[in-house]
DNA sequence: TTCATTAATTATCTTTTGTTAACACCATAG
DNA sequence: CTATGGTGTTAACAAAAGATAATTAATGAA
């Protein structure tokens, strides 16, 4: 019980929750989750299919990925600790999925199915009403992505994914961090020498 | 009301609204509305303001653009007929708005003020059930925004600008185009001159 | 129309990135 | 323990981008 206080208190923080939303709003949706178990390398949802399960994310890390015409993988995201990985194709534009999403971490945490989701959600004012805020979530970080693509330039751009967030660059390996920062490896790590060597 | 028809289709295409919904539904809010009309060069919406008008385009062209420490004007996106332009700062994350408005072309179109159109979008189910194209809609550009910042070099994001936005290269100063795409306008230049070539 | 201003292109130079390949490092399976 | 595969770093070169400035083109106001 004390740990559903915690990782209650944890999504609240991170999607911004109305302070209203108390642990027994949320029990509900907890009881109709199972908890879960990844090892390093296992696929949590695959590209080109609707599968439609929400996975909250206790432990772990996780990397949603493309793979492109030519085969190869283009690392879209990395997910941490008290996110959510959801088929996001699908339950925003009713589309098959553009991406893996794969444990690079033995992964823990809890899933439910989006359908009985939102039938709980719909059912209960209280999780209704804060529904909202984890479009905004997703909305401020996507606004903030294109932000840094906009206005910084790659050096930049890795200086503030590591302010923004600290310790995912010592999880994941490099060429997936290229990946999201929109460089090559090869660039990133003359990136760093370049920093390191100012100072 | 034969413009109206006309205008509403356009909407309903534009933001992919469900099929169930009528002009009968919409007309509430569009008789809510007041109809406007900038000249170029003047601003709908100003930075570091909560100000909560929303604007739908007819007629023009919009500038959304930033000005930095430095003083500098970086123009984050381009918005033509049928989109809406809100202070999306205010409207989703209750923060001043980070960006201004500027009509960069003469304007037509109709307002609403975001509280009273929250009153009548919640009064009415139909109205209510479609909210969530609006979102769905924004969060489809923004994704497909950040892909091609991830997968595309700058060559590559041009031509896709140009194919899913086509014409505005036209009416838009090079120096705008630049930023949305993350270059600068000699680059810009460069690119243009390096695919004329090719053919 | 002309003049003044702003924008786009071109040129030059420097810096950065991409590409490919070689090499070193590390983990781990055999 | 060695062999193997994956990963990060480095090198060398080509291509592209940034910065700055000069030139040309376009725009708009008087």
């Amino acid at each position: 019980m004390n740990i559903l206080i915690k990782e209650f208190n944890k999504i609240k923080e991170f999607y911004k929750l109305g302070k209203d939303v108390q642990l027994k709003d949320a029990l509900v949706l907890l009881k109709a989750c199972k908890s879960f178990d990844y090892k390093k390398g296992e696929l949590l949802l695959k590209q080109g299919t609707k599968e439609n399960n929400i996975y909250f994310i206790t432990k772990g890390l996780v990397r949603c990925f493309n793979i492109n015409e030519k085969g190869e993988e283009v690392t879209f995201q990395l997910i941490k600790e008290y996110q959510l990985v959801g088929n996001i194709h699908f339950i925003l534009f009713d589309e098959p999925s553009k991406f893996n999403y794969e444990a690079i971490e033995n992964l823990k945490g809890y899933s439910i199915n989006y359908n009985t989701l939102q039938k709980i959600v719909s059912n209960n004012p209280k999780l209704e009403s804060n529904r909202k805020f984890f479009f905004r979530k997703i909305l401020k970080q996507t606004f903030g992505r294109i932000d840094s693509f906009v206005l910084l330039s790659p050096e930049e751009r890795y200086k503030k994914y590591i302010k923004d967030f600290p310790g995912i660059v010592n999880r994941a390996p490099d060429k997936h961090i290229a990946n999201v920062l929109g460089i090559t490896p090869v660039s990133l790590s003359r990136i760093r020498k370049r920093i390191a060597s100012k100072k």
